[in-house]
DNA sequence: TTGCTCCTCACGTCACGTGAGGTGGC
DNA sequence: TTGCTCCTCACGTCACGTGAGGTGGC
């Protein structure tokens, strides 16, 4: 059992790089237990490693390496206590953070991989062209028209306060009051934000003009349930939804599908993914009702 | 619905300081829609929210500026989809690293929290006396002979392999053994290490020479139960234990208390606490068996 | 004129990381 | 002599933060 190590040893002992140690001898926040008095080797003891080991925990966690060096100097059981206690409630929220973090970029995530799957079975992305059993094992079933029935997992969103529209506004106006008083009541506005009309009806008569907007929420006021939905694709600027509306009630038709209650429109591919605002992705979303229940539903007009 | 807001006033909407997002600009990692031709103004739009959020949460998550620039530059939902699916492998990291260090943070708070109560019955520390009513709001019953007795809640513990012993070697021989061997062995040196001896006589035998160490660990491979335990403390320096197995034994005698199972010694104030040696605070804990139950038990002997 | 916001440019900061140039024992 | 580790000192890096010095509209 040796008493002294050398620096190398003891970096490879502990872990941390050399670098690291030199540069705590030098400001004097851990130094070696002894310095060769001939060559000035620095020498460090294996007691020395719980030291160390707190000491790169205080700075994991960005307490100043000035401050962790001056508890050092002057320590005390109590002024310990008092940083640990601080260190303990600041981890808490650090905890509350990342899960936040972990949600928005899991959210993204899934958006995207979805989008691509799903787009690419009309439309190549990227050059890959996506197979039906590609996209079946994500439990969506592309159809050629871009329209896809599929099973959903609940969905927690949260639904913003109505929209006011005034004279010939653009989709992104009523994005920018939404984004404007979100700012002001300190909502997170980091994950995705989606488009809501009450029914199909207002979808295909006013499609760049969202009722609401909602974002998708782990903790929000409301559920999209499993269940059979139809989802349609468009590609284009935010609020261009192309012929998407026309398009499902057609789909509709021709299935003999009954749609009902809202319609629910997110961007699976934005100004974050990419460059082209034509190569944007819209998503939308609605109920397909079971046979027999018909309360508030939209059925496509005979002939329409 | 203004158009375009100044640096100061995107600042105030977004949380982000005007420095950051100048910055930003500098560098070309987020730039605003425009800038006044003549006094050179940077203009933003409540619709470039998103993008710069998604920005700063890259950032958070120690994404280089270079490598969002990039991205940026070059973006399509592939690449963004890669990025995003090796972050959020790193938060999974990120989080049991977090709780990882928050256990660390929680045990030695712990630690010290209960040493300067309970060390405040018999020695004044930091100059303030500790009053019956406050330690027993604690759990912890202090006797003027340094002696309690508590009901402990369970700890989970790790026992690391038993010590050899060469001639004459010092507390700290073992410790600096059992370290490196746990460095070799990748073992988290972060939790308080305590030492073990398998009964009362060992203890009283040879105070100094720990049979085991042990870690405190949420994972440990045993269990300490709830249960009455004799409680002790001694000042000073590592494996110095002045008279407290003497004292335990005779407390033990005076109150007809039989002694029972291992005994575990913890420094609630060590190097990390304070500079003193002579101030280090060591705990030794032992069961107090049930009358009735006396297997493998210490019980002073008659007159000793 | 004062007060306010905006600008650029340069330098400071924090916690290292990275050579450059030199030493000392096998 | 070569290879290895150690040293010091200085400069680089990353993501800003902080003045200094100047502009422009009310």
């Amino acid at each position: 059992m040796k008493t002294y190590y050398t620096i190398q040893e003891f970096s490879k002992i502990t872990g941390e790089d050399v670098s690291r140690l030199r540069f705590y001898d030098k400001i004097g926040v851990f130094s070696p237990v002894k310095r060769d008095p001939e060559n000035n080797y620095r020498y460090y003891s294996l007691a020395q490693i719980p030291t160390l080991n707190f000491i790169v925990l205080l700075s994991d966690l960005n307490v100043p390496l000035k401050q962790i060096s001056n508890l050092r100097k002057e320590r005390t059981p109590l002024q310990l206590l008092n940083l640990l206690e601080k260190q303990e409630r600041h981890l808490d929220m650090e905890m509350r953070l990342l899960r936040e973090r972990y949600s928005v970029i899991h959210a993204r995530r899934e958006l995207i991989n979805y989008g691509t799957i799903a787009a690419g079975g009309f439309t190549a992305v990227d050059g890959k062209r996506v197979t039906d059993e590609d996209a079946a094992g994500r439990g969506v079933k592309v159809d050629e028209s871009a329209v896809a029935v599929l099973y959903r997992e609940n969905k927690e969103f949260h639904l913003w306060p109505r929209n006011e529209y005034g004279d010939r506004e653009t989709f992104l106006q009523p994005l920018a009051s939404f984004l404007s008083h979100a700012s002001e009541r300190h909502i997170n506005l980091n994950l995705p934000i989606g488009g809501y009309w009450s029914g199909m009806d207002s979808f295909i008569s006013e499609p760049s003009h969202p009722e609401h907007f909602f974002t998708i929420d782990p903790l929000g006021s409301g559920t999209r349930k499993e269940g059979e939905y139809l989802i349609a694709f468009n590609r284009g600027y935010y609020g261009n939804m192309g012929d998407m509306p026309e398009r499902m009630a057609a789909y509709a038709k021709e299935n003999a599908l009954t749609l009902s209650g809202p319609v629910w429109v997110m961007y699976m591919f934005d100004e974050i993914c990419t460059h082209d605002p034509s190569r944007y992705l819209a998503q939308a979303c609605v109920a397909v009702s079971k046979p027999g229940r018909r309360r508030g539903v939209y059925a496509p007009a005979p002939g329409g």
